[in-house]
DNA sequence: CGAGTCCGGATTGTCAACCATTTCGGGATT
DNA sequence: AATCCCGAAATGGTTGACAATCCGGACTCG
Protein backbone atom coordinates (compact mmCIF):
# COMPACT_ATOMS: atom_id res chain seq x y z
CA UNK A 1 0.00 0.00 0.00
CA UNK A 2 1.78 3.26 -1.01
CA UNK A 3 1.20 6.28 0.96
CA UNK A 4 -1.39 8.13 -0.74
CA UNK A 5 -0.63 12.30 -0.62
CA UNK A 6 -4.65 13.25 -0.37
CA UNK A 7 -4.08 17.06 -0.51
CA UNK A 8 -7.77 18.55 0.63
CA UNK A 9 -7.42 22.11 -0.02
CA UNK A 10 -6.34 23.89 3.60
CA UNK A 11 -9.59 25.89 3.77
CA UNK A 12 -9.82 29.46 2.93
CA UNK A 13 -8.52 31.60 5.81
CA UNK A 14 -8.69 35.18 4.55
CA UNK A 15 -12.07 36.98 6.20
CA UNK A 16 -12.61 39.06 2.62
CA UNK A 17 -12.95 42.36 4.75
CA UNK A 18 -14.71 44.21 1.52
CA UNK A 19 -17.88 41.36 1.26
CA UNK A 20 -21.05 43.00 1.75
CA UNK A 21 -23.56 40.27 3.74
CA UNK A 22 -25.80 39.20 1.16
CA UNK A 23 -29.32 39.26 2.25
CA UNK A 24 -30.44 36.49 0.46
CA UNK A 25 -27.87 34.78 -0.78
CA UNK A 26 -27.31 31.29 -2.10
CA UNK A 27 -25.70 30.22 1.01
CA UNK A 28 -22.16 29.65 0.14
CA UNK A 29 -18.70 28.99 1.88
CA UNK A 30 -20.50 31.25 4.65
CA UNK A 31 -21.16 30.03 8.28
CA UNK A 32 -18.82 28.12 11.05
CA UNK A 33 -15.97 26.48 10.11
CA UNK A 34 -17.59 22.70 10.63
CA UNK A 35 -19.46 23.35 7.70
CA UNK A 36 -16.80 24.03 5.90
CA UNK A 37 -14.64 21.11 6.63
CA UNK A 38 -18.27 19.07 5.90
CA UNK A 39 -18.52 20.67 2.79
CA UNK A 40 -14.51 20.36 1.27
CA UNK A 41 -15.22 16.40 2.56
CA UNK A 42 -18.87 15.82 0.78
CA UNK A 43 -16.88 17.50 -2.16
CA UNK A 44 -13.91 15.34 -2.02
CA UNK A 45 -16.47 12.07 -1.31
CA UNK A 46 -18.96 12.72 -3.93
CA UNK A 47 -15.81 13.64 -6.86
CA UNK A 48 -14.73 10.03 -5.81
CA UNK A 49 -11.29 11.51 -4.23
CA UNK A 50 -11.58 8.50 -1.49
CA UNK A 51 -12.36 5.10 -2.44
CA UNK A 52 -15.08 3.35 -0.21
CA UNK A 53 -13.90 1.41 2.57
CA UNK A 54 -10.77 3.81 2.92
CA UNK A 55 -10.58 5.64 6.80
CA UNK A 56 -10.99 8.59 7.51
CA UNK A 57 -7.96 10.00 10.14
CA UNK A 58 -9.71 12.66 12.19
CA UNK A 59 -6.01 14.25 13.06
CA UNK A 60 -4.38 13.90 9.55
CA UNK A 61 -8.08 15.70 8.17
CA UNK A 62 -7.51 18.24 10.18
CA UNK A 63 -4.11 19.11 9.99
CA UNK A 64 -4.38 18.62 5.83
CA UNK A 65 -7.22 21.27 6.81
CA UNK A 66 -5.97 23.63 8.96
CA UNK A 67 -8.63 23.34 11.71
CA UNK A 68 -8.52 21.32 15.23
CA UNK A 69 -10.03 17.87 15.99
CA UNK A 70 -13.15 19.24 17.02
CA UNK A 71 -14.84 20.28 13.60
CA UNK A 72 -13.63 17.57 12.06
CA UNK A 73 -15.29 15.12 14.34
CA UNK A 74 -18.78 17.12 13.88
CA UNK A 75 -18.30 17.05 10.20
CA UNK A 76 -17.95 13.23 10.17
CA UNK A 77 -20.95 13.23 12.42
CA UNK A 78 -22.43 15.18 9.72
CA UNK A 79 -21.22 13.18 6.70
CA UNK A 80 -22.21 9.75 8.65
CA UNK A 81 -25.95 10.96 8.63
CA UNK A 82 -25.76 12.30 4.55
CA UNK A 83 -24.91 8.32 4.40
CA UNK A 84 -21.12 9.17 3.01
CA UNK A 85 -19.56 7.51 6.21
CA UNK A 86 -20.24 5.27 8.72
CA UNK A 87 -18.20 5.37 11.84
CA UNK A 88 -17.99 2.89 14.58
CA UNK A 89 -16.96 3.34 18.43
CA UNK A 90 -13.05 3.23 18.74
CA UNK A 91 -12.88 2.50 14.91
CA UNK A 92 -13.27 5.93 13.36
CA UNK A 93 -15.47 6.47 10.25
CA UNK A 94 -14.66 5.01 6.85
CA UNK A 95 -16.18 6.13 3.29
CA UNK A 96 -19.16 4.20 2.24
CA UNK A 97 -20.38 3.04 -0.89
CA UNK A 98 -24.12 2.94 -2.34
CA UNK A 99 -25.15 -0.33 -3.85
CA UNK A 100 -27.70 -0.06 -7.26
CA UNK A 101 -30.40 -2.09 -4.94
CA UNK A 102 -30.35 0.20 -2.14
CA UNK A 103 -30.64 3.46 -4.96
CA UNK A 104 -33.71 1.34 -6.28
CA UNK A 105 -35.62 0.17 -3.94
CA UNK A 106 -34.76 2.75 -0.98
CA UNK A 107 -33.20 5.58 -2.42
CA UNK A 108 -34.96 6.49 -4.91
CA UNK A 109 -38.30 5.57 -3.51
CA UNK A 110 -37.68 7.81 -0.50
CA UNK A 111 -36.93 10.67 -2.76
CA UNK A 112 -40.19 10.20 -4.71
CA UNK A 113 -42.60 10.14 -1.32
CA UNK A 114 -40.46 13.20 0.01
CA UNK A 115 -40.63 14.98 -2.95
CA UNK A 116 -44.09 14.19 -4.11
CA UNK A 117 -45.49 15.51 -0.87
CA UNK A 118 -42.99 18.28 -0.79
CA UNK A 119 -44.34 19.68 -4.14
CA UNK A 120 -48.07 19.42 -3.66
CA UNK A 121 -47.45 20.96 -0.26
CA UNK A 122 -45.27 23.83 -1.49
CA UNK A 123 -47.97 25.13 -4.63
CA UNK A 124 -50.29 26.18 -1.85
CA UNK A 125 -47.44 28.07 0.00
CA UNK A 126 -44.65 29.52 -2.76
CA UNK A 127 -44.28 33.43 -3.61
CA UNK A 128 -42.85 35.19 -6.83
CA UNK A 129 -40.14 35.17 -4.87
CA UNK A 130 -39.68 31.79 -4.88
CA UNK A 131 -40.24 31.35 -8.17
CA UNK A 132 -37.72 33.59 -9.25
CA UNK A 133 -35.29 31.84 -7.10
CA UNK A 134 -35.64 28.91 -9.22
CA UNK A 135 -35.68 30.47 -12.13
CA UNK A 136 -32.59 31.87 -11.50
CA UNK A 137 -31.22 27.90 -10.59
CA UNK A 138 -32.52 27.07 -14.09
CA UNK A 139 -30.62 29.84 -15.75
CA UNK A 140 -27.85 28.99 -13.87
CA UNK A 141 -28.00 24.94 -15.19
CA UNK A 142 -28.33 26.63 -18.57
CA UNK A 143 -25.05 27.99 -18.26
CA UNK A 144 -24.01 25.05 -16.72
CA UNK A 145 -25.07 22.99 -19.14
CA UNK A 146 -23.58 25.64 -22.24
CA UNK A 147 -19.94 25.01 -21.03
CA UNK A 148 -20.44 21.23 -19.70
CA UNK A 149 -19.69 22.47 -16.17
CA UNK A 150 -21.76 18.91 -14.17
CA UNK A 151 -20.75 20.25 -11.25
CA UNK A 152 -22.50 23.22 -11.54
CA UNK A 153 -25.50 22.26 -13.17
CA UNK A 154 -25.69 19.46 -10.43
CA UNK A 155 -25.56 22.41 -7.41
CA UNK A 156 -28.37 24.16 -9.60
CA UNK A 157 -30.20 21.51 -9.50
CA UNK A 158 -29.65 20.62 -5.80
CA UNK A 159 -30.86 24.17 -4.92
CA UNK A 160 -33.86 23.63 -7.38
CA UNK A 161 -35.17 21.01 -5.26
CA UNK A 162 -33.68 22.45 -1.74
CA UNK A 163 -35.56 25.55 -2.69
CA UNK A 164 -39.04 24.01 -3.39
CA UNK A 165 -38.67 21.79 -0.38
CA UNK A 166 -37.84 24.48 1.98
CA UNK A 167 -40.64 26.40 0.63
CA UNK A 168 -42.93 23.49 1.54
CA UNK A 169 -42.24 24.46 5.45
CA UNK A 170 -42.14 21.05 6.13
CA UNK A 171 -39.30 20.22 9.32
CA UNK A 172 -38.80 16.54 8.71
CA UNK A 173 -38.75 16.14 5.00
CA UNK A 174 -36.79 18.71 4.26
CA UNK A 175 -33.97 17.28 6.78
CA UNK A 176 -34.60 13.88 5.66
CA UNK A 177 -34.09 14.97 1.66
CA UNK A 178 -30.89 16.82 2.96
CA UNK A 179 -29.96 12.94 4.37
CA UNK A 180 -31.12 11.36 1.03
CA UNK A 181 -29.11 13.26 -1.61
CA UNK A 182 -26.03 13.00 -1.06
CA UNK A 183 -26.25 9.86 -0.99
CA UNK A 184 -27.76 9.46 -4.56
CA UNK A 185 -25.87 12.13 -5.47
CA UNK A 186 -22.98 9.96 -5.27
CA UNK A 187 -23.96 7.62 -6.71
CA UNK A 188 -23.80 8.84 -10.26
CA UNK A 189 -21.05 10.42 -9.35
CA UNK A 190 -19.24 7.14 -8.96
CA UNK A 191 -21.32 4.87 -12.07
CA UNK A 192 -22.37 6.92 -14.52
CA UNK A 193 -24.99 9.74 -15.40
CA UNK A 194 -28.13 8.61 -16.96
CA UNK A 195 -29.08 11.15 -18.89
CA UNK A 196 -27.74 14.47 -20.34
CA UNK A 197 -27.22 17.71 -19.15
CA UNK A 198 -29.56 19.22 -21.70
CA UNK A 199 -32.30 16.92 -20.47
CA UNK A 200 -31.60 17.98 -17.18
CA UNK A 201 -32.43 21.49 -18.22
CA UNK A 202 -35.18 21.17 -19.43
CA UNK A 203 -37.20 18.73 -17.09
CA UNK A 204 -36.63 21.81 -14.79
CA UNK A 205 -37.53 24.29 -17.02
CA UNK A 206 -40.75 22.18 -17.48
CA UNK A 207 -40.77 21.58 -14.12
CA UNK A 208 -40.99 25.30 -12.84
CA UNK A 209 -43.10 25.96 -15.52
CA UNK A 210 -45.60 23.73 -13.69
CA UNK A 211 -45.39 24.81 -10.40
CA UNK A 212 -46.57 28.31 -11.35
CA UNK A 213 -49.87 26.62 -12.58
CA UNK A 214 -49.82 25.68 -8.85
CA UNK A 215 -51.93 22.42 -10.02
CA UNK A 216 -50.80 19.16 -8.56
CA UNK A 217 -51.74 17.73 -11.24
CA UNK A 218 -49.92 19.19 -13.70
CA UNK A 219 -46.73 19.21 -11.27
CA UNK A 220 -47.05 15.56 -9.74
CA UNK A 221 -46.30 13.59 -13.00
CA UNK A 222 -43.66 15.38 -14.01
CA UNK A 223 -41.76 15.34 -10.68
CA UNK A 224 -42.18 11.29 -10.53
CA UNK A 225 -41.15 11.10 -14.32
CA UNK A 226 -37.73 13.30 -13.66
CA UNK A 227 -36.84 11.39 -10.61
CA UNK A 228 -37.50 7.63 -11.89
CA UNK A 229 -35.44 8.85 -15.28
CA UNK A 230 -32.63 8.28 -12.76
CA UNK A 231 -33.29 4.72 -12.35
CA UNK A 232 -30.51 3.17 -15.07
CA UNK A 233 -30.46 -0.72 -15.31
CA UNK A 234 -28.80 -2.54 -13.06
CA UNK A 235 -24.97 -1.81 -13.52
CA UNK A 236 -22.29 -3.40 -11.99
CA UNK A 237 -23.13 -4.78 -8.82
CA UNK A 238 -20.97 -2.34 -6.20
CA UNK A 239 -20.84 -3.05 -3.27
CA UNK A 240 -21.04 -0.88 0.22
CA UNK A 241 -17.67 -0.82 1.72
CA UNK B 1 -40.56 31.92 33.18
CA UNK B 2 -40.20 29.90 36.16
CA UNK B 3 -36.69 28.04 36.22
CA UNK B 4 -37.59 24.51 35.47
CA UNK B 5 -35.46 22.29 37.37
CA UNK B 6 -35.25 19.67 34.90
CA UNK B 7 -33.35 16.93 36.24
CA UNK B 8 -31.54 13.79 33.89
CA UNK B 9 -30.30 11.45 35.52
CA UNK B 10 -26.52 12.17 36.53
CA UNK B 11 -25.14 9.55 33.92
CA UNK B 12 -24.10 5.88 36.13
CA UNK B 13 -20.15 5.75 36.54
CA UNK B 14 -19.86 2.89 38.46
CA UNK B 15 -17.38 0.46 36.06
CA UNK B 16 -19.59 -2.79 37.50
CA UNK B 17 -16.54 -4.73 38.27
CA UNK B 18 -17.94 -8.36 38.71
CA UNK B 19 -20.29 -8.00 35.58
CA UNK B 20 -18.97 -10.78 32.74
CA UNK B 21 -18.50 -9.66 29.40
CA UNK B 22 -21.59 -10.63 27.30
CA UNK B 23 -21.40 -12.55 24.39
CA UNK B 24 -24.25 -11.86 22.64
CA UNK B 25 -25.35 -9.32 24.66
CA UNK B 26 -28.55 -7.02 24.01
CA UNK B 27 -25.84 -4.33 23.37
CA UNK B 28 -27.16 -1.72 25.89
CA UNK B 29 -25.58 0.77 28.32
CA UNK B 30 -22.44 0.11 26.51
CA UNK B 31 -20.30 2.46 24.48
CA UNK B 32 -18.00 5.97 24.91
CA UNK B 33 -20.23 8.61 27.81
CA UNK B 34 -21.39 10.41 24.37
CA UNK B 35 -23.38 7.57 23.49
CA UNK B 36 -24.73 7.56 26.90
CA UNK B 37 -26.01 11.15 27.14
CA UNK B 38 -27.69 10.66 23.58
CA UNK B 39 -29.75 7.76 25.02
CA UNK B 40 -30.57 10.01 27.76
CA UNK B 41 -31.47 12.65 26.14
CA UNK B 42 -33.58 10.86 23.30
CA UNK B 43 -35.38 8.88 26.16
CA UNK B 44 -36.25 12.41 27.56
CA UNK B 45 -37.54 14.09 24.46
CA UNK B 46 -39.53 11.17 23.52
CA UNK B 47 -40.94 11.02 27.01
CA UNK B 48 -41.86 14.30 26.98
CA UNK B 49 -40.24 15.67 29.88
CA UNK B 50 -38.75 18.68 27.32
CA UNK B 51 -41.92 20.62 25.21
CA UNK B 52 -41.21 21.13 21.43
CA UNK B 53 -39.89 24.68 21.26
CA UNK B 54 -37.16 24.18 24.74
CA UNK B 55 -33.93 25.13 24.17
CA UNK B 56 -31.00 22.53 25.18
CA UNK B 57 -28.20 24.29 26.11
CA UNK B 58 -24.76 22.60 26.33
CA UNK B 59 -23.87 24.08 29.07
CA UNK B 60 -26.77 22.97 31.42
CA UNK B 61 -26.88 19.56 29.94
CA UNK B 62 -23.34 19.00 30.90
CA UNK B 63 -23.22 19.75 33.72
CA UNK B 64 -26.55 18.08 34.47
CA UNK B 65 -25.15 14.90 32.84
CA UNK B 66 -21.38 15.43 34.84
CA UNK B 67 -19.28 15.48 31.33
CA UNK B 68 -17.98 18.10 29.30
CA UNK B 69 -19.45 19.98 26.36
CA UNK B 70 -18.12 17.67 23.79
CA UNK B 71 -19.95 14.35 24.31
CA UNK B 72 -23.30 16.92 24.70
CA UNK B 73 -22.55 18.33 21.36
CA UNK B 74 -22.42 15.30 19.78
CA UNK B 75 -25.20 13.86 21.38
CA UNK B 76 -26.83 17.01 20.01
CA UNK B 77 -26.01 16.05 16.16
CA UNK B 78 -27.00 12.51 16.21
CA UNK B 79 -29.81 13.70 18.09
CA UNK B 80 -30.61 15.98 15.21
CA UNK B 81 -30.39 13.52 12.50
CA UNK B 82 -33.14 11.38 14.17
CA UNK B 83 -34.93 14.55 13.95
CA UNK B 84 -35.72 14.97 17.82
CA UNK B 85 -33.97 18.49 17.56
CA UNK B 86 -33.01 21.44 15.21
CA UNK B 87 -30.12 23.61 15.57
CA UNK B 88 -28.74 26.48 13.87
CA UNK B 89 -25.52 27.84 13.78
CA UNK B 90 -25.07 30.04 16.93
CA UNK B 91 -28.29 29.45 18.12
CA UNK B 92 -28.14 26.12 19.68
CA UNK B 93 -30.86 23.07 19.35
CA UNK B 94 -34.59 23.14 20.16
CA UNK B 95 -36.71 20.26 20.33
CA UNK B 96 -38.66 19.28 17.61
CA UNK B 97 -42.43 18.52 17.22
CA UNK B 98 -43.90 16.35 15.01
CA UNK B 99 -47.22 17.25 12.73
CA UNK B 100 -49.96 14.34 11.85
CA UNK B 101 -49.66 15.29 8.17
CA UNK B 102 -45.62 14.54 8.39
CA UNK B 103 -46.38 11.38 9.98
CA UNK B 104 -48.92 10.27 7.31
CA UNK B 105 -47.64 11.55 4.26
CA UNK B 106 -43.69 11.31 4.84
CA UNK B 107 -42.82 8.95 7.85
CA UNK B 108 -45.40 6.20 7.66
CA UNK B 109 -44.30 5.58 3.53
CA UNK B 110 -40.71 5.90 3.84
CA UNK B 111 -41.01 3.30 7.13
CA UNK B 112 -43.19 0.90 4.87
CA UNK B 113 -40.55 1.39 2.07
CA UNK B 114 -37.36 0.70 4.35
CA UNK B 115 -39.32 -2.22 6.11
CA UNK B 116 -41.02 -3.80 2.92
CA UNK B 117 -37.45 -3.84 1.15
CA UNK B 118 -35.54 -4.89 4.09
CA UNK B 119 -38.20 -7.59 5.34
CA UNK B 120 -37.67 -9.41 2.06
CA UNK B 121 -34.52 -8.94 1.85
CA UNK B 122 -33.39 -10.70 5.16
CA UNK B 123 -35.76 -13.80 4.79
CA UNK B 124 -32.74 -14.73 2.49
CA UNK B 125 -30.27 -14.23 4.53
CA UNK B 126 -31.53 -14.65 8.62
CA UNK B 127 -29.99 -17.44 10.32
CA UNK B 128 -31.44 -19.72 13.45
CA UNK B 129 -29.73 -17.18 15.56
CA UNK B 130 -31.55 -14.36 14.08
CA UNK B 131 -35.22 -16.32 14.70
CA UNK B 132 -33.93 -16.87 18.34
CA UNK B 133 -33.13 -13.42 19.06
CA UNK B 134 -36.12 -11.69 17.55
CA UNK B 135 -38.22 -14.75 19.50
CA UNK B 136 -36.62 -13.55 22.43
CA UNK B 137 -37.95 -9.79 21.96
CA UNK B 138 -41.41 -11.28 21.07
CA UNK B 139 -40.94 -12.87 24.90
CA UNK B 140 -40.01 -9.58 26.41
CA UNK B 141 -42.91 -7.44 24.35
CA UNK B 142 -45.22 -10.38 26.34
CA UNK B 143 -43.96 -10.33 29.73
CA UNK B 144 -43.83 -6.27 29.10
CA UNK B 145 -47.71 -6.30 27.97
CA UNK B 146 -48.62 -8.35 31.02
CA UNK B 147 -47.25 -5.88 33.40
CA UNK B 148 -48.98 -3.33 31.37
CA UNK B 149 -44.86 -1.88 31.08
CA UNK B 150 -44.92 0.07 27.82
CA UNK B 151 -41.88 1.76 27.63
CA UNK B 152 -40.42 -1.94 27.70
CA UNK B 153 -42.83 -3.50 24.92
CA UNK B 154 -42.01 -0.29 22.91
CA UNK B 155 -37.83 -1.19 23.19
CA UNK B 156 -38.66 -5.16 21.90
CA UNK B 157 -40.78 -3.58 19.49
CA UNK B 158 -37.34 -1.42 18.30
CA UNK B 159 -35.47 -4.41 18.87
CA UNK B 160 -37.74 -6.85 16.74
CA UNK B 161 -37.38 -4.91 13.66
CA UNK B 162 -33.74 -3.42 14.23
CA UNK B 163 -32.52 -7.73 14.04
CA UNK B 164 -34.85 -7.71 10.97
CA UNK B 165 -32.99 -5.00 9.09
CA UNK B 166 -29.24 -5.39 10.34
CA UNK B 167 -29.92 -8.73 9.12
CA UNK B 168 -30.70 -7.77 5.63
CA UNK B 169 -27.28 -6.27 5.54
CA UNK B 170 -28.04 -2.69 3.95
CA UNK B 171 -25.84 -0.32 5.49
CA UNK B 172 -28.42 2.86 3.87
CA UNK B 173 -31.43 1.19 4.81
CA UNK B 174 -30.73 0.25 8.28
CA UNK B 175 -29.45 3.96 8.75
CA UNK B 176 -32.59 5.52 7.50
CA UNK B 177 -34.75 3.82 9.41
CA UNK B 178 -32.48 4.63 12.70
CA UNK B 179 -33.23 8.10 11.63
CA UNK B 180 -37.18 7.29 11.23
CA UNK B 181 -37.89 5.63 14.24
CA UNK B 182 -36.96 8.01 16.77
CA UNK B 183 -40.00 10.71 15.25
CA UNK B 184 -42.59 7.90 15.16
CA UNK B 185 -41.71 7.15 18.78
CA UNK B 186 -42.24 10.57 19.89
CA UNK B 187 -44.61 11.05 17.80
CA UNK B 188 -47.40 8.29 19.18
CA UNK B 189 -45.71 8.72 22.95
CA UNK B 190 -46.94 12.19 22.87
CA UNK B 191 -49.85 12.14 20.72
CA UNK B 192 -51.38 8.69 22.37
CA UNK B 193 -51.30 5.15 21.05
CA UNK B 194 -53.47 3.24 18.58
CA UNK B 195 -53.84 -0.52 19.22
CA UNK B 196 -53.28 -2.37 22.44
CA UNK B 197 -50.18 -3.92 23.73
CA UNK B 198 -52.38 -7.26 22.74
CA UNK B 199 -52.45 -6.66 19.55
CA UNK B 200 -48.86 -5.19 19.11
CA UNK B 201 -47.49 -8.47 20.47
CA UNK B 202 -50.18 -10.75 18.65
CA UNK B 203 -48.27 -8.50 15.48
CA UNK B 204 -45.16 -9.89 16.35
CA UNK B 205 -46.05 -13.23 16.78
CA UNK B 206 -47.51 -13.34 13.88
CA UNK B 207 -44.52 -11.48 11.95
CA UNK B 208 -42.32 -13.90 13.38
CA UNK B 209 -43.95 -17.00 12.36
CA UNK B 210 -44.12 -16.02 8.81
CA UNK B 211 -40.63 -14.71 8.53
CA UNK B 212 -40.01 -18.28 9.50
CA UNK B 213 -41.45 -19.51 6.58
CA UNK B 214 -39.09 -17.28 4.26
CA UNK B 215 -42.12 -16.58 2.19
CA UNK B 216 -42.15 -12.80 0.98
CA UNK B 217 -45.93 -13.46 0.05
CA UNK B 218 -46.63 -14.12 3.85
CA UNK B 219 -44.33 -11.66 5.06
CA UNK B 220 -44.63 -8.48 3.31
CA UNK B 221 -49.07 -7.84 3.72
CA UNK B 222 -48.65 -8.45 7.16
CA UNK B 223 -45.75 -6.32 7.88
CA UNK B 224 -47.88 -3.33 5.80
CA UNK B 225 -50.89 -3.87 8.10
CA UNK B 226 -48.88 -4.06 11.23
CA UNK B 227 -46.94 -0.66 9.81
CA UNK B 228 -49.96 0.74 8.81
CA UNK B 229 -52.46 0.46 11.77
CA UNK B 230 -50.29 3.03 12.85
CA UNK B 231 -52.22 5.91 10.97
CA UNK B 232 -55.35 7.14 13.30
CA UNK B 233 -57.49 9.69 11.99
CA UNK B 234 -55.80 12.64 12.21
CA UNK B 235 -56.26 14.03 15.68
CA UNK B 236 -55.44 17.55 16.67
CA UNK B 237 -53.29 19.73 14.50
CA UNK B 238 -49.84 19.34 16.16
CA UNK B 239 -47.08 21.55 14.86
CA UNK B 240 -43.42 21.28 14.91
CA UNK B 241 -41.81 23.66 16.86
C1' DC C 1 3.02 -25.81 13.08
C1' DG C 2 -0.98 -23.68 15.05
C1' DA C 3 -3.39 -21.35 18.92
C1' DG C 4 -3.45 -18.39 22.41
C1' DT C 5 -1.20 -14.35 24.82
C1' DC C 6 0.86 -10.21 25.42
C1' DC C 7 2.56 -5.74 24.00
C1' DG C 8 2.93 -1.34 21.96
C1' DG C 9 1.61 1.92 18.42
C1' DA C 10 -2.18 4.26 16.41
C1' DT C 11 -6.59 6.35 16.84
C1' DT C 12 -10.68 7.64 18.97
C1' DG C 13 -13.09 9.50 23.17
C1' DT C 14 -13.02 12.77 26.97
C1' DC C 15 -11.58 16.50 29.80
C1' DA C 16 -10.41 21.23 31.08
C1' DA C 17 -9.61 25.93 30.45
C1' DC C 18 -9.69 29.48 27.55
C1' DC C 19 -10.92 32.81 23.87
C1' DA C 20 -13.50 34.26 19.55
C1' DT C 21 -17.92 34.95 17.41
C1' DT C 22 -22.55 35.63 17.19
C1' DT C 23 -27.16 36.35 18.81
C1' DC C 24 -30.49 38.73 21.35
C1' DG C 25 -32.90 41.55 24.50
C1' DG C 26 -33.18 45.79 26.75
C1' DG C 27 -31.96 50.41 27.78
C1' DA C 28 -30.37 54.97 26.32
C1' DT C 29 -30.57 58.31 22.76
C1' DT C 30 -32.52 60.98 19.34
C1' DA D 1 -41.58 55.66 18.52
C1' DA D 2 -37.79 54.03 16.09
C1' DT D 3 -32.83 53.31 16.20
C1' DC D 4 -28.47 52.43 17.93
C1' DC D 5 -25.53 50.32 21.06
C1' DC D 6 -23.99 47.41 24.59
C1' DG D 7 -23.27 43.55 27.32
C1' DA D 8 -24.79 39.01 28.83
C1' DA D 9 -25.52 34.41 27.20
C1' DA D 10 -24.42 30.72 24.21
C1' DT D 11 -22.26 28.53 20.70
C1' DG D 12 -17.96 27.65 17.84
C1' DG D 13 -13.14 26.69 18.00
C1' DT D 14 -8.38 25.93 19.99
C1' DT D 15 -4.86 23.68 22.62
C1' DG D 16 -2.83 20.14 25.26
C1' DA D 17 -3.16 16.48 27.72
C1' DC D 18 -4.97 11.81 29.10
C1' DA D 19 -7.79 7.65 29.12
C1' DA D 20 -9.85 3.85 26.55
C1' DT D 21 -9.80 0.89 22.88
C1' DC D 22 -8.48 -1.61 18.77
C1' DC D 23 -5.26 -3.95 15.94
C1' DG D 24 -1.41 -6.22 14.16
C1' DG D 25 2.72 -8.52 15.10
C1' DA D 26 5.99 -10.81 17.98
C1' DC D 27 6.28 -14.33 21.30
C1' DT D 28 5.28 -18.29 23.79
C1' DC D 29 3.58 -22.89 24.54
C1' DG D 30 1.57 -27.04 23.54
Amino acid sequence: MVATPKTIEPLAVEPAPTEMAPVVDGGLKAGPRGQQVVEALRTAIIAGRFEPGERLIESALSTELGTSRGPVREALRQLENEGLVMSLPYRGAVVLGVSDEEVQHVLIPIRLTVERYSFAKALETMTEDDFAEIAKQVWLMEQAAKTGDLTKAVEADLQFHDIVISASGQTHTLQIWRSIWPRIRAYFFRYGRSSSLEQMVEDHRVLLAALQTRDPKQVTPLLERHIQVATPPPGPKKKDR
